[in-house]
DNA sequence: CCCTGTCATACCTGGGGGGTATCACCGCCG
DNA sequence: CGGCGGTGATACCCCCCAGGTATGACAGGG
């Protein structure tokens, strides 16, 4: 009938999450009872029953799986929406000019494409200003769907496109990061499989949501942290050709031969309908 | 600070759409000052103003616009997510068991690969129920978008694909389709040129939003009277070639050499994660 | 100059969202 | 087996705020 209020989204996805009404009641600063009321009274309103109370904790039913994913991008572009309002209305009042654009691009990457990117962009006339958002490993998306950002660099196949529009902008290879003094920095070219299976140098693993996958490597969250692993010769990292930007004397690069190839393209919501995105689409592309 | 709530999107959109307070109340089932207040607090809460009040109407501000769009995706999340909860409740309570699922197409268009993909799927092991949703004139982006649909077959180039995933079916050709006695009937193959500019034979104008574009043929909304005027000798369509499917007697359809070909995709919103949606997925690639 | 149409303000009321206290139920363990 | 802890549900109350009505302020047009 009438539609879902993002009061009730908040406290589905809260329960549905901890799958414990108690701990949801926390979370959102509230006691249990309006909350166990509240999603009493989402589930009579959808006509659907959304969790299953077993005495011990609750478990989600088909229809409770579909609203956390749905509700879930729902909620993203509310606050997306909240968001982008904010950031159109902070310069101009009336005409449209001075926008502030905000740019996520991860940490490190890409760095001389995003330095002539900008330089370039900024030359344009009536160009917005460009905020420049540095993304943790592989969250552009989440940055562009919730608002945080409006437009990415993203890198196949690092990051999922799917759900944006994009451009590409430029493929390369990849290298192998090694210390310098290593007996294999001395090859021309490598494969994977060498620098995987190194017996003295296990490749680093990189955290993802906070939780490492399995491995002999060193946990990693940080590039100086790898940098610097790397230069003390206990580590080997793969990594894209514009890596050797931030390289330091005690690194060499190797090339890999069989690594797929990166392509950086800049990606937005599929939305999107603003004149300063697409100036900085035209730049982009021109380059 | 605190999120949106959806009815403060509601409103909005209503005053946005109508650009009056007044008229927005009504359409909303309401009186106009608790619009009015609603608005006000909208516009402190996010610290942005959003309408110009001129003393005859409002206009939107820059804020406003951004709002206005990036609201309207908000709202279609929302009812997405409503939607397609109570369908993933209606029939299964627990297990995942008998999902419906609601695929939208062009009335009358790609009809036997539709034919065979809903053969070949329901003979697939635990195959949901599809529920088949002719859809009007290229609207099968927002059925998509607003969960009234949870997969689309759609036509390149006239549906956009942006901001969902798909996987291409099929690659055809176009044909013009003329009246059986018609001199140019009697070609083997024309050209859009030969088409557009019959004297005696107007290209028919499609209606898009109630609207039409500018033109001397006569105003069609529907394949069934398209088919009786070009019968009647009154007027010429192009159509995919599939649209063999439906010819009259009195048709005859002219292979066209220069139209673009018609690409069939299947698509579905980016972040889907359906089992059945997977299945059906892996049906269609495979036809 | 008044009348009309617009949005804003003032004030009131009722429903419902949220809180506290408590219950009902189950499983565990001594 | 009986208390005990921990779960979600119920009962009851209060007060805030969404919404309604009446009215104001202001601009434009005849």
């Amino acid at each position: 009938m009438d539609p879902l209020e993002t009061r009730e989204l908040r406290y589905f996805m809260a329960v549905a999450e901890e799958l414990h009404f108690g701990r949801a009641a926390e979370r959102l600063g509230m006691a249990q009872p309006p909350l166990s009321r509240a999603i009493q009274q989402l589930e009579r309103r959808l006509g659907v029953s959304l969790l299953k109370r077993n005495r011990r904790g609750v478990a989600l039913t088909g229809a409770g799986e579909m609203l956390l994913h749905e509700g879930r991008a729902a909620l993203d572009a509310i606050t997306a929406a909240a968001r982008r309002t904010r950031r159109a209305g902070g310069a101009d009042s009336s005409g449209g000019t001075r926008n502030r654009m905000v740019l996520a691009v991860k940490a490190g990457a890409s760095h001389d494409l995003l330095h002539k990117l900008l330089d370039a962009y900024a030359a344009e006339p009536d160009a917005a200003e460009i905020e420049v958002l540095p993304s943790g490993t592989c969250e552009q998306g989440e940055m562009l769907r919730d608002g945080r950002a409006d437009v990415a660099l993203m890198h196949k196949p690092f990051n999922s496109l799917t759900g944006f529009d994009s451009e590409e902008l430029m493929t390369e290879g990849q290298i192998a990061i090694l210390p310098a003094g290593h007996p294999l920095a001395a090859h021309k070219t490598l494969s994977l499989a060498d620098v995987s299976d190194i017996p003295d140098l296990p490749l680093a693993r990189w955290s993802r949501d906070g939780t490492y996958p399995p491995g002999p490597g060193p946990e990693i969250h940080d590039q100086t942290q790898l940098a610097q692993l790397i230069a003390l010769g206990r580590t080997v990292a793969v990594f894209p050709d514009s890596a050797r930007a931030w390289l330091w004397a005690e690194h060499t690069a190797v090339p890999l031969t069989d690594a797929p190839p990166v392509v950086t393209h800049i990606a937005w919501p599929a939305h999107s309908r603003s004149l300063a995105l697409a100036g900085l689409l035209r730049t982009a592309t021109r380059l």
